[in-house]
DNA sequence: TTATTTATACTGATAAGTCAGTATCTAACT
DNA sequence: AGTTAGATACTGACTTATCAGTATAAATAA
């Protein structure tokens, strides 16, 4: 399906507001982020960004939407694959990880906003958001639930080992952004992988 | 060293100031937190607070300072004790998680909010608590190289290490505070001692 | 010319921080 | 004990700044 002109340059100015958005997001985080800001970044008025996104939650919202839904494809891709759980979780770990390196910033602001938004405050957020997380959990989960079921994995509460790992690459990349994006982030995920698989116990 | 009943009672009115706060920013968050409300759970009004804090910044980083003071003393308590560093370790993720368990709201205001100061926006904020942060970090990571030195622990960079408990730790309270609170923490932190220390393979 | 997109200028709401005035407490004096 | 002067603590209305969202005008394209 090829777009027309006038399509394809709409759509190319949505993603400039969207990169612009990025960037002040994760500088700002999403409060203290001023939607003027974006407007200058993108080059555009404050206005025109009411002809792309319905309001500024819409804005923040469509940049986590699409990074879960990359999260979504790669996780989807090494689930469906016909590997064993174990050389699943070793891909899951490489590949998430990759990706995240690669999008620092969808990092830096799902990351903090991610508790942040709450059930009083940002219902539609929730909504919006949520399931698509917790779609990505359960894949990985069922991940787990095959490893504990052909004794590769121990039996422990799936849904923690799931968490278990999140947790792992979460710190890893909080890491890495803390200490400024130097070292090599295919050797942490070597690291993590043998921490998550064989513990840290010689 | 016991005060008069004039710094008593000050101090009473303090607390009760840092409580209803507490609350007010664990709900909220910090943008969205107001001062009216804290002066209102406090029973005060808001130039009242002003007595007590120089500001909304001074009155938030306090919360998470008194947070990472407990948090520092759990530490060095482990960390000079004259147990095996993996014992250590097993002790430091057991008190830790139950710490956490007791004070949910300290743990709810700082994981999102630890990312999102950030050096431009909140410099001062940066100054007084990445210092106390990071002598933990660094106490736990002797702990790590304690445990290599004497080969009860993979030669792994030790501050990998300590991310990676951290993350774990992390991880657990999350997901615990996001199913709503039940179950119990400590099989919980066995489970994360397990994954740690000899990985999930089985 | 007509439709669409963008810029400009404005509004309304919100909330941090201030401060003049008031209440409450302390202590000294008669 | 009762009175009062002075210190301390608290209140709440006010100032001020910020910004999301909008109305309207200008520009551009069709």
């Amino acid at each position: 399906m090829t777009l027309g002109r006038r399509e394809r340059e709409k759509k190319e100015k949505r993603d400039a507001i969207l990169e612009a958005a990025m960037s002040v997001f994760a500088e700002k985080g999403f409060d203290a982020a001023t939607l003027d800001e974006v407007a200058e970044k993108a080059e555009f008025s404050k206005g025109a960004i009411y002809g792309y996104f319905k309001n500024k939650d819409d804005l923040f919202l469509s940049l986590i939407e699409e990074g879960l839904n990359d999260l979504s494809e790669i996780i989807k891709s090494v689930v469906e694959s016909s590997l064993a759980p174990i050389k699943k979780i070793k891909d899951l770990i490489q590949r998430i990880l990759v990706y995240l390196e690669e999008n620092k910033d969808f990092f830096r602001i799902f990351a903090p906003e991610r508790g942040g938004f709450t059930e009083k405050k940002h219902p539609e957020a929730l909504k919006r958001i949520l399931p698509k997380h917790q779609k990505n959990i359960e894949m990985v989960t069922k991940v787990m639930k095959e490893g504990i079921r052909t004794g590769e994995l121990k039996k422990v509460d799936s849904r923690v080992l799931t968490f278990t790992l999140f947790g792992l690459i979460h710190s890893c990349i909080g890491r890495w952004v803390m200490e400024g994006g130097k070292g090599s982030i295919k050797r942490d995920a070597k690291v993590i992988t043998t921490i998550f698989l064989d513990g840290a116990r010689r």
